[in-house]
Formats: structure tokens, sequence, C-alpha cells
DNA sequence: AGCACGCCGACT
DNA sequence: GTCGGCGTGCTC
């Protein structure tokens, strides 16, 4: 961090040459320096963004990091190309936020910036290709090619075209050389142009022209001479009515959409006559993306529990920066949410409030709009980023105080934060796998909150034992909240064996009889049921019944999913694809099925059973466009479906009076994932959907499926018993040396050549055993999933004591390590990743 | 990460 | 003979 806050420049030192560290989206442990003009040495400052030229081909924006007068000792700095505003979009609080990010997180900061960012913020650069004017092929010293031929004959037509272009006109698809060619041939000029990818959402507007407004008798008699043309006398009509400019003239002024106009099938050739004649004006108006709805100042009324919650909320407050708010499903924690908000931003702070993914799309969003109106920002994956632009602006700006969003809404420019609300604290999709920043966004909003002097309050009906375990030792406030609100009552929980059923023969189709009565008896009263199996598709694999043969990948180690569309089955990994073959290929069997349960099957398995249901599907499959969430929703909450079978989507935000029966498929699925955290992600999962089961007046029916009902944690579930369920586990974690009690950090190693993986692993972890740090290294052992993509994967892992000494101490270590390995020849083309609190 | 430069196999 | 495969090195 020391390298960022280094001593301020003196800008009234004009004689010295100003150099600025930049930070650039690339994945290369460095800020790179580069020469201030003179022209831009007043301007430039911490967090402004930059355009520079990077290599030879690249043209990059980036962010300043610090502004200095020491010119590099070793090579000459290039200048920096442009200052793109003239204020910062980048405050200094989140560049230390992407240090620190970059640090704890064993990444470059580059690769923080590069998610951090929106890349509407970036600028793209694209070479164009224009004909140079002076050239003149007949009397061109150098012969030229056909495809030479054919590329000038195009750029004669267009002004410049793109490589794209280009590519596009020969058919190749590596032009290079030939470009290459005609620059030295000097036919062509080759140039870079910047542009901004973000573009502000424009309206047609139009308005009647001053002159008119402002005159009355004027208006009339233009009235008496349009009557002859009655379509263009239409249009002022409509016009007239839409805007009263006869009592209110002032009105005028922002005139109407164009779009109204012609959507009221006028025409629009009067219309353009009508702007021709200087009878109407057309302008154009820079709009939102984001419906501006004003906040209702709604009182909302917190019931008693509520009440005393949030008072308990406030005093933890006084003398701790994190609170975990441990409140059931349907106790009502929105309310307390926006109470809480509001007082934020009465105070003049701002607000953030994070939720997973799937959270987002629900009701909850709808709600907070009522409340808050515009002030409110929505930061969502599904929205565009010309949207995402928006929203950094608005919070840039100051228009927005307060922003829902995922994840990656921790990145926004807030200035001022007074508090961050992370709602389902335990969802595992707070975290960022694939991409390097490998961030917990619960953990990383903590540290923003510290960064702010703010507060963070973490909330869940199944806390995550990290939060929970910081509660108990009074790192954090804990709060609880377990009465449901209103008259909902808890669900009856009924544990359904399939190995009985099975033997008995009343397994149909994977549902046991209790389930199957449950969901007629359901049916029958015309009450809604949720199936809930947490694998999409239709099968995870198929098998030869014969000789066990089973499906593989040729670039995976993994077995090939079957997709009943299209008879293919499919690599989750590469995307590798291939037809299910008639015989098995190892005994010629044609005795091939399909073994496990995707939702698919399921769904299929439901239709066959209770022929007379309406049925729907919930999952990735089905939900993949902006609103398919939405429509799914709402075709539920009309109750226009009697079974929805689905993933872990249906755990969120379905809030349906008419659900009373909630159906678990394979709770052993859940809880034998292969894992130190299936335990409690089972609790977490099932609690979850449980709590979807009868609201308001009618009790609810919870059916898990299971093969071992007689297992502990069932108990505890059923019981609504987290504590005790977490103490017993917490002895496990404890014993074996498991998180929270430890920290961890994975390094996966991959190679294409299983012996260069293998060994650079090995060599990983003796270099990394010596280590000076209590530590436990396990490893390094070939992944789970042993080659991917043609790269075959180690892992090792390490577990370090809770002391963020030891971590940084070993992290540090463990950085020139990598560097030393990635040194050596043997091991250039091996790839280290290094996953800080993997889960 | 890209992207250039540079050195070896399979094709018009 | 060339195209184009990917190993290696660099980016202020």
């Amino acid at each position: 961090m020391d390298t960022l806050f280094g001593d301020q420049y003196d800008a009234k030192d004009e004689k010295s040459n100003l150099f600025a560290d930049i930070i650039l989206p690339v994945p290369i442990p460095k800020m790179f320096t580069y020469k201030v003009p003179r022209n831009l040495s007043e301007e430039i400052g911490i967090g402004y963004r930059v355009i520079v030229q990077f290599g030879k081909k690249k043209v990059l924006t980036g962010i300043i990091g610090k502004v200095h007068q020491k010119p590099p000792s070793n090579y000459e700095a290039k200048p920096i190309m442009d200052l793109l505003d003239s204020y910062a979009t980048v405050n200094p609080i989140q560049i230390r936020f992407w240090a620190w990010m970059a640090e704890y997180y064993c990444c470059h900061i580059g690769e923080v910036m590069n998610a951090a960012l929106p890349s509407g913020l970036k600028l793209s650069s694209e070479s164009k290709i224009q004909l140079n004017p002076t050239f003149d092929a007949d009397t061109c010293s150098y012969p030229l090619d056909d495809r030479e031929e054919i590329l000038l004959q195009a750029l004669g037509q267009k002004e410049e075209m793109s490589y794209e272009d280009c590519e596009s006109v020969l058919g190749l698809k590596s032009i290079h050389v030939i470009i290459k060619s005609l620059v030295i041939k000097e036919a062509i000029l080759v140039f870079e142009q910047v542009k901004e990818k973000y573009s502000p959402k424009v309206e047609a507007r139009v308005r009647l022209a001053n002159a008119y407004a402002a005159d009355k008798k004027l208006l009339e008699a233009l009235f008496n001479e349009i009557s002859v043309k009655p379509k263009q006398e239409e249009i002022l009509l409509k016009y007239l009515q839409e805007v009263p400019v006869y009592k209110k003239p002032e009105l005028n002024q922002k005139g109407i959409e164009k779009k109204v106009l012609t959507d009221a099938g006028l025409s629009t050739s009067s219309l353009k006559t009508l702007v021709k004649n200087g009878i109407l004006e057309e302008y154009k108006l820079i709009v939102s993306r984001f419906e501006r709805e004003e906040g209702s100042d709604e009182e909302i009324s917190l019931s008693s529990e509520q009440n005393e919650a949030l008072i308990q909320i406030k005093q933890e407050f006084e003398e701790k920066n994190t609170v975990l708010l441990h409140g059931i499903t349907g106790s009502g924690k929105t309310e307390l949410y926006i109470t809480l908000i509001k007082e934020v931003l009465a105070g003049g702070s701002q607000v953030l409030l994070l939720l997973p993914e799937i959270a987002l799309t629900t009701h909850m969003v709808g709600r907070l709009r009522k409340v808050f109106g515009s002030k409110m920002g929505v930061y969502h994956s599904k929205y565009s980023d010309n949207e995402r632009v928006e929203v950094w602006n608005g919070v840039l700006s100051g228009k927005l105080s307060f922003v829902v969003g995922v994840r990656s809404s921790i990145f926004l420019p807030f200035d001022s934060l007074g508090m961050i609300i992370v709602d389902e604290e335990h969802e595992s999709s707070f975290k960022q796998f694939d991409p390097a920043p490998r961030f917990q966004a619960r953990d990383a909003a903590i540290m923003l909150s510290w960064l702010h002097q703010a507060k963070t309050l973490l909330g869940s009906a199944t806390p995550s034992f990290e939060s929970y375990y910081n509660a108990r030792m009074k790192k954090y406030g804990y709060v609880a909240l377990d009465k449901r609100f209103g008259e909902a009552q808890l669900p009856a929980y009924y544990l359904a064996d399939m190995l009985v059923d099975k033997k008995k023969n009343l397994l149909k189709l994977d549902f046991t009889r209790m389930l199957r009565e449950k969901i007629q008896e359901a049916l029958n009263n015309q009450e809604q049921v949720l199936i809930f199996q947490n694998r999409r598709g239709y099968a995870p694999y198929i098998s030869c019944e014969d000789c066990g043969w089973i499906p593989e990948c040729e670039h995976c180690d993994v077995s090939l999913t079957y997709h009943q569309f299209g008879e293919e089955m499919r690599c989750h990994y590469c995307g590798f694809k291939e037809k299910v073959p008639n015989t098995c290929p190892a005994c010629g069997s044609n005795k091939l099925s399909a073994v496990g349960l995707g939702t698919e099957r399921i769904e299929e398995s439901l239709a066959l059973l209770f022929p007379e249901a309406r049925i729907a599907r919930m999952d990735l499959d089905t939900t993949r466009s902006k609103y398919g969430y939405q429509r799914l929703l709402e075709d539920f909450g009309s109750g226009n479906v009697d079974i929805l079978v689905g993933t872990q989507m249906i755990t969120k935000g379905l809030d349906f009076d008419k659900v009373t029966v909630v159906g678990i498929m394979d709770a052993d699925r859940i809880l034998y994932f292969p894992d130190f955290r299936a335990g409690e992600r089972a609790f977490q999962q099932i609690t979850q959907v449980a709590g979807r089961a009868g609201r308001r007046d009618k009790k609810g029916s919870v059916i898990i499926q299971t093969r071992k009902p007689d297992q502990a944690i069932f108990e505890q579930i059923i019981s609504g018993d987290y504590k005790q369920f977490y103490i017993q586990e917490m002895g496990d974690r404890q014993r074996f040396y498991y998180p929270p009690f430890v920290k961890i950090i994975k390094i996966t190693t991959r190679h294409k050549d299983f012996k260069t993986a293998e060994k650079a692993a090995k060599y990983l972890h003796n270099l990394m055993g010596e280590i000076p740090v209590k530590k436990i290294l396990l490893g390094p052992e070939k992944g789970l999933i042993g080659k991917i993509k043609n790269q075959y994967i180690f892992e090792s892992i390490a577990k370090l004591d809770r002391s963020s000494n030891a971590q940084a101490q070993f992290k540090h270590e463990l950085q020139h390590i990598l560097e030393e390995l990635q040194a050596q020849k043997e091991f250039r083309t091996v790839r280290f990743v290094v996953d800080v609190d993997p889960y």
C-alpha cells in the first residue's frame, strides 16, 4: 500500500517534470510510470482516467495511482496520451480498497481495476485502416497481389475500415500480413481510433416553436391556416391535448416525446413538414435509463419484536462495527433494513445493500423502489453496461445515495458510506471464483466499511459459520429475530425414507409415497407445491446397464452430462458435446440409460405422476433471459402453476401464500458433498427451501427424501436448532482444522503435461513448507477433477492461523516462491492460481 | 493477459 | 517454396 501514498507532488514547482504511476487493467504485478505532459500537470490527480499507449499496439484506459517527480531510472517513460475527465472517476478510498483487495486475495491491482470499473468506463481502442491519399496504384513500384487489390478496392468505397471489416471482405481470419505489406508499400494508413463506449440514452422530443407558444393569437391564426391540412391539424391537436399550452405556456419548453405522436398513428411525413415549416421543433434530451419514481415517505410500522431488534442493533453498533442479524425466514428483515437505511440516509451518508444475484430480481427491489424512489440505484449483472455506467456516475455525482446490488457493487465510487447491509450473508454467490480477484464480497464489504468508518449489518436466517463464530467470540454484535411476522406458522417436517419405499416398491419415479400423497393433497386443495433439486439438466450421466460404462469427456476428467434436448451429451467444463451412442462402445449392449436426477427429468416424472397438474420448471436454463425469472415468478404467483420444480433459485423471493408443500428430492446429495462445508450448506439450503412452505393461516409441510433418515442434522433442521447444529459441527471443524478455526489458501497448479504439472506442484509444496509460519499443508493432490480442457490440475491447501500477521507473511512469501518458480524455464508455462478463503 | 518475434512441419 | 503452428519475452 505504501507505494500508492508516497509524497504528494508540489504543483507549483513547474520546473520539475511530473510522472504518474498508473494502474492499468493488465495482470502484471505493478503500476507503470508515464510522463505527465506539461499541459496536464495542473489538472491531473489520483483517481483520474487517462489513456496511454501500452506496448506497441495497445491503447488502454488507466487510473492514476500516484503522482510524483521521480523519473524511472532504467527506461524512458512514455507520455500520457490524454486525460479523459476533469474529475476523479475513482476516489482515494477506492484506490486503498483496490490495493487491499489485491494484497489480501493475492492478485494484481490491474485485475481489481478490471473487475471494479464497468467496461463502459474503459475506452476501447480500435485500429482503423484508411487508404493513403497519396497512393497511386499505377505508379506504385511494388506489385500488388490479388488479395491486396481486393482490399484496396473495398477501401476505396469506404472511408475507413476496422480489422474485422477487412477480415470479412477477404474471408480470411489472419490479415495481419496483408495489412503489413500494404503499409510497407505505402498504400494504406493504420491509425488508432479511441472511443468512449458509454453512450447516454437520448430521447427525441418535439415542442411548439416558441413564437406560437408565447402568443395565443398567433396560435389561433395558425389553426385557421392549417385547417385545410387535416393531417397536420391532427398532430397539432394531439400535441395541445398532451401539452395544454393555452393554459400553461411554460409547459411547452419540455414538449413531449416524439414517440407519443408517432405511436398514436399520426403521419410522420406531416410531422416532418410541421418541423420544416418551423411550427414544431425537434430537440434531443439526455435521459436516464432508469425509471424515475418518487419515493413515498410511507411510514414503516414495525412489530414489537422488530422494534426491539432495531434497538438492539443500534446498541450493538455503539461498540461494534459489524452486527449479525439472525432472523428466521419471514421474520421481516426487510422492514428493519428500510428503517435503518432511511435513518442513515437522513444523516447524510450513503448506504449499500448487497444481495445475492437471484434475490435481486424479486419483489424486494420493487418494494425498496417504492420507498426510496430515484435516490436508489440498482446494480445487477443482467443490466447492460450503459446502465452500469449510469449507476456509477449517479453515485459519483451524488444523485444516488443508496444502491442495491450484487457483489460487484462494492466497487461503486461511494465517498461517504454510512452503512453496508449484506442480506443472505451466508450465500456462496458472494464469492467470486473465476477471474481474479477471487474475493468474498461480504468480507470485502466489512473492509470497505472500515475504510469509510461505516457499519456493516449481516443478515441471514442461517448464518455462515464464520459470521456466527465471530458473533459468539464477541467480535460482531449479535441480534436474533426469531418470530415469524404476522401469524405465519413454522412448517411441519416429514422424513421420507427412500430405501424403505424402494423395498416395498412404493418409490415411483424417485418419488416416495409420502411425497406423492402430500402433493396430491395439495392439488386437491388447490394449493401450490415446490420441488427442490439442486441440479439442472435431465440427468448427470448415462451408463451402460450391462457393463457400467460411462461416457467421459475427451478433454476433461468428468463424465458427460446428458441433455434430453438434441439427445446430446455435454461436458460441463469445456463445452465438448457428442451424440448419445445407440450401443455401448465398450460391450455393445443397447441398454444405455440415464442415471441420476436433474430438474428436467423431475419435471417429466411429475407430468407422468400428476397428469392433471400444471407444472413449471425454474433453473438457469429457463431463466436465462432478462425477464425469464420474473415471468416465471408472476406465473406462479398468479396461480397458473400448481407444481414448480427448481434449483436453489426457488429458495429466494418466493413469497406466496398458496405454497403448502415443499419436497426435497434428494437430501443426501446435498449432505454427501465431498467438502467440509457440506453439513453447513445442507442446513442452510434445506432451511431456506422449507421457509417457503406455509404462510399465514395454514401450516405447511416439508418432505425430505433421504436414504438415511436417522442423522442428527435432520433433527436439528426440523427443530430449527441452529445453535445445537453449530456447536456439534464446530467440534469437527476444530478437531480437523477447518474454518473458521483456520484460514485456508488454495493453490492450484495447471499444465497440459501431467508430469510437469505434478513436478511443479511438488516443488511449490516443498518451498511452501519452508515458510516460517505456523501452518498445515495438504497436498499436492490431483484436483477433484483431474483434468479440465486438457490441463492437468493439482491442488495444495495451506491452513493458517487466524492471525492476520501469519496470513500476510505467508502470502508475501508465497508470491516470492511463485515468481521464483515461474522464472525457471521448466515451469514457465505452468499456471498457478491462488485462491484465498476459497470455500 | 495480449501480442510480437522467431523458428520448425504440411500444404497450394 | 509459403502458411501458420506455438514457445519465449515484454509491456512504463
